[in-house]
DNA sequence: ACGCTGTGATTAACCAGTTAAGGGACCTGT
DNA sequence: ACAGGTCCCTTAACTGGTTAATCACAGCGT
């Protein structure tokens, strides 16, 4: 099966390469019968431009490039990527820009991604995730020329567009409603801290326990792993005087603390209250069904690629905000008894 | 930045640019001095071959595409996805193969991707998961004279070669477990019947369990779901003759028959074992922990862009048979007390 | 001196589009 | 009748590579 090109319709519709191209570009210089006897042709002959030879003459990849740099094994069980990723997919259906998937092992193999696509130009701009304090991805982008979004924020000193949603009033929202409940002790779990996303929640957790007043709210990271996160778990649940409340930053630790819990004897949620970020369906099945911060990824991509489109047509479309977090209690968290009434 | 041509290259080199060409691409027809000042001035001026243009002389295109035909919410909490993405990655990283993933919402939708992703000449060839009874993609592919490795199988009546693992033995192997630990009434809840593997799986089930001589031992199709997972079981365990052991075709719906089995106040694993499909951290984490049929689904992506490569070079790679899927006994199976023991 | 061979280079066509420039045909105004 | 302007179309250059064909030239045998 040949694929058809345009001096294939030319031919047929007795007409020169040029006009055929005008006409399927829907520019001005051919007659309007001229151009629908074209695309009828077109059609019937089941054309479709490639995008190699358009790519050539204009510039235009006609894809976007997303890299992901986390271990292979964690990214299956971070539901977060796919949901982005389909996200993204749906931005782009109607358009026939295409995604390209890169998962790398390390900073520096990221960074070589993009140059070599940049090089090959072979993307149009990329979608930058999972920023981290000091990122040498923004600069280097900026520096090649390649546009980009950035997902996660806010953030100052950068020249691209990012988008975001607001990641320090969802913890704040959390710790007001343990302490609605009467925890006065809050611990929480949370990623690598090289992470920014990292780095906003923990510096709204530790202010907005100052502010409550409350005394001895640690902060242990962790790389996302179930593994890790029982060990954090057992190590604050060890202390002599254990947090009444847990905050993670992802749900499967989240589910592997309700096992180190069960583990020492201690229940949930008359002893201990978790709370979990990223709510998956996991979430509400496991038992009891965790009360979590819910983030919509899906959104979060698509509205990166909305951005990154208009970008790359040469607008300038400015940083966008999705709707904050939502917390969604279930059956992980509960109230402090009273001592008073003890 | 402008990105730099073999005409650059060329005419800093004092040649043509089909010497440039030559000796970039390791053929005969420059001497060796002239070739190395070539590469070494193209290593300066850091070129990169444009995909656009090679991809329009030789019409390769450098990349290989990847379809995943499944709703977008369940993405996120299907890890197989993932992993396999990471495998094919490590088989492309070396090459300068890229992956172009799309996620499509229906068939019809799927096949148009392939279409047009032919006609722009956008891949070389392409993965195709989840197969299914009487899948139009095989033959669609074979027509259009686009090269596909098939992940699942095995296969008959096609004309691509495939990777799959032996799905039937798992499930053979499983099986005479449960039987060994004196089960007598085993029930099985699937994903959709559409796909193949789980056709296989449901084959493999109900001829084992009849060897076996075991009567009554049901299989219940869902939507892979927390909540079909739920429904299932809360079918199957209302039963007058409920089953004592039940096989979960992955650990999304065996975590959530954990939360079903414990609201029916039946305990798992005294009084129901519970066994998952697609061993993923979760199984290990959720108490208690699932027995888990563990497949190496990196390793299966790794090997079908392996034989990807191979058939676009022209080869005839034919099959792969992965190591079969391997049975890890954690806590949420137990054996069944001896009646005449009682 | 002559033809022959092999090496190392150049030339130019080609891939499939886009697009600036050019050229008839036709209409209009003076 | 003729200059000027549109409209519609063609021509050809261009994108950045690959590659078949060609060519210049040195070396060599007779």
């Amino acid at each position: 099966m040949r694929r058809v090109t345009i001096a294939d319709i030319a031919r047929a519709a007795g007409v020169s390469k040029g006009s055929v191209s005008y006409a399927l570009n829907d520019k001005p210089g051919v007659s309007d019968a001229t151009r629908r006897r074209i695309l009828e042709i077109a059609d019937e002959l089941r054309w479709a431009p490639s995008t190699a030879a358009r790519s050539l003459s204009d510039g235009r990849a006609d894809a976007f490039g997303l890299v992901i740099d986390r271990p292979a094994r964690a990214l299956g069980l971070e539901p977060f990527f796919m949901q982005l990723i389909s996200g993204i997919q749906g931005a782009l259906s109607g358009s026939s820009t295409s995604l390209m998937l890169q998962v790398t092992e390390d900073t520096e193999r990221e960074l070589d991604t993009y140059r070599m696509w940049f090089a090959q130009r072979r993307v149009d701009g990329v979608l930058v995730v999972d920023l981290r304090v000091d990122d040498p991805r923004p600069e280097l982008l900026s520096q090649m020329g390649l546009p980009a979004v950035l997902i996660g924020g806010p953030l100052t000193g950068v020249s691209q567009p990012y988008v975001w949603s607001d990641d320090a009033s969802a913890v704040r929202e959390v710790v007001h409603y343990l302490f609605a409940l009467r925890h006065r002790r809050i611990g929480r779990v949370a990623g690598p801290a090289k992470f920014l996303h990292t780095q906003t929640r923990s510096e709204a957790f530790s202010s907005v326990t100052s502010e409550l007043g409350l005394m001895g709210c640690p902060t242990v990271h962790t790389d996302y792993s179930d593994d890790a996160g029982a060990r954090a778990t057992r190590r604050l649940l060890a202390d002599p005087n254990p947090p009444s409340a847990l905050l993670f930053d992802n749900d499967l630790m989240a589910v592997a603390a309700l096992g180190v819990a069960q583990e020492m004897g201690i229940s949930v949620p008359e002893q201990l209250s978790v709370v979990a970020f990223d709510d998956s369906p996991l979430s509400r099945s496991v038992r009891p069904a965790l009360t979590a911060v819910r983030r919509d990824a899906a959104a979060h991509g698509q509205r990166a690629a909305e951005v990154l489109q208009r970008l790359c047509a040469g607008e300038d479309p400015g940083s966008v905000e999705t709707p904050p977090a939502e917390l969604v209690p279930r059956s992980s968290t509960a109230i402090v008894p009273d001592p008073a009434a003890g």
